[in-house]
DNA sequence: CCACCCAGCGAAAACGTTGTCGTGTTGAAA
DNA sequence: TTTCAACACGACAACGTTTTCGCTGGGTGG
């Protein structure tokens, strides 16, 4: 077992110091051309490269990336993770990744153990559970400290920084106008309690759709789903006592389930119910009959947001005045039409 | 923006040593009460946290745990990040994540940056071209530096190190089985090219199963698919020209192109052929008809490699000796019975 | 009164780098 | 022959920690 060579011993074997190794192999004119080429055949012959945790604690920059996001399980974020991973590879950088497990504390540990010098900036998106408290400090105070963040998806407005973000009030809302424009009348909607933003927005999305086209907004035709795990009854009830002709979901589960409980039911999909959701994962590309959906490209925003931060890591170097001009940036979503939609 | 305080801050504002704060935040006896308390005080104030990075570079460990898959945006690879990241978690490790993207140079390029120092040691799964060329020089050098390796699901006995996979030729065997025992005599096989590992195993299993039972082994029987883009053509064929009244599918996205496939053409799923898959993923739960498939728990399958890769870490520690012993552990699987096997 | 001990603290090395500055040697110009 | 520039290299500081060791002063025992 041959440890990894250091310059040190480099220099120790050929009888140089450690600065005329280091100067050697970064080619500085500073050295002699031998001895350039002696120290650089050494280097490669025993595979010498320099260590990484020097150099970060020499530059005071890691070249990694903090993701904290509340579950990888997840094809959304993994989608997310995937993007980030990409764009963060070509620049150089590495991405060590943190779940929440949409608990407050985990996401609070875990922020602050990165923060200590691990990684150089923070992508995130917020814990159910940091939503509903809107305790952000811990965030603020990475921010604080110098190092930026990008928040993604389930973002808030109490903490200034860079967003990446889809429209989901307008999302949800051409969603809906699709429905209406098919001529459906009686459009219900399944969705998470409020304090979840992303689905707060997509349920404001879908009052205004109906608001602008003159259609009534009834409290029975929109079911609020606290626990997904028993969120079967309630559907159910609203099949049975309301039979709206068309479902507004606003994530795929929600959608996949309504359809196995209709069709359970002997509602047929899409010919007695046609049903839109959100997110194209795999579920909705998969499920019988394929599932009509509001496509958020995770890649994309995986992709802005490492964008986003690495901009801001890179323009810090040259400039520490730090002009505080954060942006939002909006990914374009569309529909997807597949078979769980009737094309009368 | 305040920065990180750090130790010689503290001691310059309270005029004492770098070694007296050092000493005091760590409760040494060393030190007078006094001024314990004092430097202690102090740096509740300031929210000092020692620099991570700082540490590594003494301690020699960096508390991390490198990750390198193939994808992960896939449901099974995800779990096993899960798997990995909370017993990582547990034991004070962060994990950092690099896909392969199924590229032998991908591999190579982040082992090679990851082992300079930013990992303690690897946790991965082969990128199907690193199977298919055979080549492991990456990870030997890896193991040859003293960094412990651990591999999981897609393995080759051409690495010593620990590992840890399912008994894929068993799980198939017994998936078969099944079929057998509830009376299907034209049981086909939906497989992957030979060259991946799990894939080849498990068509193993399926022909001695097929063995056992004195059923024969038709190569009609068996599909092979390379691209998973352009399958339908093959699996279509099967279905019409050898009329198979049971699949066995090595991967979920097979079993749910073969039902949609069958449906398609009006095969009955599960009346008129039964399915059964490998993988409890998303897909199998939500498919229609749902899937019954074997179930490898991905979770279990991380928290085991991460066990083991810990264990090696912390054993290194109090003796140098390292006894050569690599395990490699089973996880159990298990059949996870759904609607796509008919009950007759 | 002297030697010794111990509490309490500081200096310094070490981890592996990079870069600045200093230093010695050489050759050529004056 | 003297002076000086250029060349080639080394010493050292710095990044932030921990830890070993050494030092100082006051108190105690003989």
């Amino acid at each position: 077992m041959k440890r990894k060579v250091t310059l040190k011993q480099i220099a120790k074997e050929l009888d140089v110091s450690i600065s005329t190794v280091s100067k050697s192999l970064r080619n500085s004119p500073e050295i002699s051309e031998d001895t350039r080429q002696k120290v650089q055949a050494f280097a490669k012959l025993y595979n010498y490269k320099p260590n990484n945790i020097a150099l970060s604690l020499k530059n005071k920059k890691t070249k990694t990336i903090g993701i904290i996001i509340p579950e990888i399980v997840h094809h959304f974020f993994a989608t997310v993770i995937s993007g980030i991973e990409q764009v963060a590879n070509e620049n150089g950088y590495n991405v060590i990744v943190c779940l929440s497990d949409e608990s407050f504390d985990k996401e609070v540990i875990n922020m602050e153990m990165l923060a200590n010098g691990s990684t150089d900036g923070f992508i995130m998106s917020l814990s159910k559970e940091t939503e509903q408290k809107k305790d952000f400090h811990h965030i603020q105070e990475v921010i604080n400290q110098g190092m930026p963040v990008v928040m993604f998806d389930r973002v808030t407005n109490d903490v200034l920084c860079d967003k990446v973000i889809i429209d989901d009030q307008m999302a949800a809302y051409e969603a809906v106008d699709f429905l209406v424009s098919k001529g459906f009348k009686k459009i219900a909607l399944v969705t998470t309690v409020d304090y979840v933003s992303v689905g707060k927005l997509r349920t404001d999305g879908y009052i205004n759709a109906l608001n602008d086209h003159d259609l009534p907004v009834d409290d029975e035709m929109i079911v609020k789903i606290e626990d997904i795990a028993n969120c079967a009854s309630k559907i159910e009830k609203l099949l049975k006592e309301n039979k709206p002709d068309a479902i507004f979901a606003v994530n795929e589960l929600f959608a996949v389930t309504s359809i196995k409980l209709a069709t359970k039911m002997g509602i047929k999909v899409p010919e007695d119910l046609s049903i839109i959701g959100f997110t194209d994962g795999i579920i909705s590309q998969f499920s019988t009959p394929s599932i009509t959906t509001v496509s958020q490209n995770g890649i994309k925003m995986g992709g802005r947001a490492a964008k986003l931060l690495i901009e801001r890591l890179e323009m810090e170097e040259v400039e520490e005045e730090e002009n505080e001009q954060y942006r939002t940036e909006l990914i374009e979503t569309h529909l997807v039409l597949r078979e769980s939609t009737s094309t009368l």
